[in-house]
DNA sequence: CTGAAAGCGCTTACAG
DNA sequence: CTGAAAGCGCTTACAG
């Protein structure tokens, strides 16, 4: 069934039948509705895919991420959807495990597909080629990562001044030998923090220890791992500051499995503020971003770029916000206070950060 | 730059061209070698929606679960990802957060856009028109949530019986009075485990009382609520079967808030076994999914369909199996042992259900 | 082995 | 207000 069908059936030219499908002002009142009957009648959907050929438009925009099952990741792809269907587009989600290949690979597909535009989350801090590809004019914006281009929009939040804020908390808690698991050094993720890390000692006169930083690829297990390691030095460190929450729920459970009380014997600190860290059990202290509305975010950029033709760069930079649970003292990990009665919970109405429950 | 622009620089027919794109056998090397080098130098990448609209076939599937954000979808999903991408095909995916409107939206976007086939995730028990889609020959395979229709490909868990075992499980610990959590009775998955709660009931002779019911949507945040109701009843039940782990997580914090120690004062299962209920804080006791795999095997179904034209229905009915953790006894619920410490974990070798890390 | 040409299903100047 | 026709960028019988 194709617009020509309709055409005959309806004893007009298909030019016609485009015009009443594309809500064209001028057709003849008589005709739009014979027409309009006719492809209610028949259950006629237009073709897509040739639309799009002549318009050189797909309404489509590619979403690259590292994985779609770590919970920051689906937040963000989860404000990113929600706002490319607002402005009527589609958008097509990939997961590249952090592997370049993988990232190559996906972003092919997307460039052959004619996606009009694109938002990546997984990108490195060193990736020529996709500067190159926005440098030549193809509308795209970095989520989360980015990389030291200035021609490239991006929506990130300050990762060295969280890492810095969250160390100065550590340290007015009295904690003197803070270790750190930091992410790949390959991500600005990874490196901004561990530079806020490594700053925030330094401020203070001190060295940083090479054996209390440990590596993590931002994973869980990554981090049962890394903790492990960390147990067996001495003097033991007395906090943790880990690269991002799935590594603290990591840290968590390795301190744990060797005994020790959370926060007496360990205190631990994340950074994301991933939904399930608030939950009773974890309560996890940590840096805190506007997850979801920076997937929003990101795709304004996007379509200002597609649909307004704006040329110059935007780079939006957030400020993350601390937030005090249990997992360094001030509050029980666990025993399960309600999120509204810790008198220490942070003032941020966390009902503006996240997306409208459905 | 099209396929035309290297033809006339390379003295060739756009045939060849194409040819050579498509690796044809019978291309003289030398054309070839020529073609293919003009091709890497000017970074000549075929349009994907002209190829789209010659053969017909767009080589994407199109993908609609509740919600992203939730951990089950998103396992579910990396599993329909993983596997597409095996079969050299793209997916895009839609959350539809229940809403019958937008689903019906997303199928009319999937459709128009000309996806070879449908994998939906979120379809209620009665979906007429989704069913009339795929009587009409429309590539398609329900996952996780299924309809009652004899013609449509199907990869679901045995709900019922799931919802048996773990009631046999809660009774055979001594309980007598458990409530249940349940989810939407529209959903196959909320009325199967609602059905075995009931009937394992009525199996022990005794009458389900309605008070002892409450619903929710499959979300935390219902059950904290719902789990507040059921604590004002008298006698107070002595466990809890929630429809989903999500809402399992739910009760615990609505229990904790209220004081009561788990599992010692009340008994908690889930349903699902998504990743974080095993987390240390959480380790809930709950029948497992096989969740990435389901996606997978639901795109092995949809293959079928589309690219050996199977006609036959397929309905894949898997067995879940209890994990049993610390939240209904045998186990502290935190305090952290380890996952490899605890006797009663289950014997399911996890690493065979989980997708492989990276 | 290679090329000219038709055709996929639309949109849109251009004429009338 | 309406239609004939060109064209979007490919693929593929069909001839040679």
């Amino acid at each position: 069934m194709t617009i020509k069908d309709i055409a005959s059936r309806c004893g007009v030219s298909v030019a016609t039948v485009s015009r009443v499908l594309n809500r064209f002002p001028h057709v003849h009142p008589a005709l739009r509705a014979r027409v309009e009957r006719e492809i209610r009648r028949v259950g006629f959907r237009p073709n897509g895919v040739a639309r799009s050929l002549v318009l050189k438009k797909t309404r489509t925009i590619g979403v690259v991420v590292a994985d779609i099952t770590n919970p920051f990741y689906s937040e963000i792809a989860r404000g990113i959807e929600d706002q490319v269907r607002a402005h009527g587009y589609t958008s097509v989600l990939c997961s590249t495990d952090n592997l370049p290949k993988r990232q190559l690979e996906y972003l092919q597909t997307l460039l052959e597909k004619r996606v009009d535009g694109l938002i990546l989350g997984s990108v490195r801090r060193r990736e020529p080629e996709v500067a190159a590809l926005a440098h030549n004019g193809f509308a795209m914006v970095l989520v989360n990562r980015s990389f030291r281009s200035p021609h490239v929009d991006s929506v990130v939040v300050d990762n060295y001044a969280g890492a810095r804020r969250l160390m100065e908390y550590l340290v007015g808690l009295g904690h003197r030998l803070i270790a750190h698991i930091r992410g790949p050094l390959q991500f600005s993720t990874g490196y901004d923090r561990y530079r806020g890390y490594r700053d925030s000692l330094r401020a203070r006169g001190l060295t940083p220890d090479p054996r209390y930083v440990v590596s993590g690829a931002f994973r869980r297990e990554d981090a049962v791992v890394a903790t492990r390691r960390l147990l067996e030095l001495r003097p033991r460190p007395t906090a943790i500051f880990a690269g991002n929450d799935l590594m603290a729920l990591g840290a968590l459970e390795a301190l744990a499995e060797a005994g020790l009380r959370i926060p007496a014997d360990m205190a631990v600190v994340g950074f994301d503020d991933v939904e399930l860290a608030s939950y009773w059990g974890i309560r996890l202290t940590t840096m805190s971003q506007r997850i979801y509305e920076m997937g929003r975010l990101a795709v304004d950029l996007l379509m200002e770029r597609i649909e307004k033709r704006r040329r110059e760069r935007r780079a939006i930079i957030l400020q993350p916000e601390l937030v005090i649970r249990g997992s360094c003292g001030g509050q029980p990990i666990s025993g399960g206070l309600g999120q509204g009665s810790l008198p220490l919970e942070t003032h941020l109405d966390r009902a503006q950060l996240r997306r409208p429950q459905g």
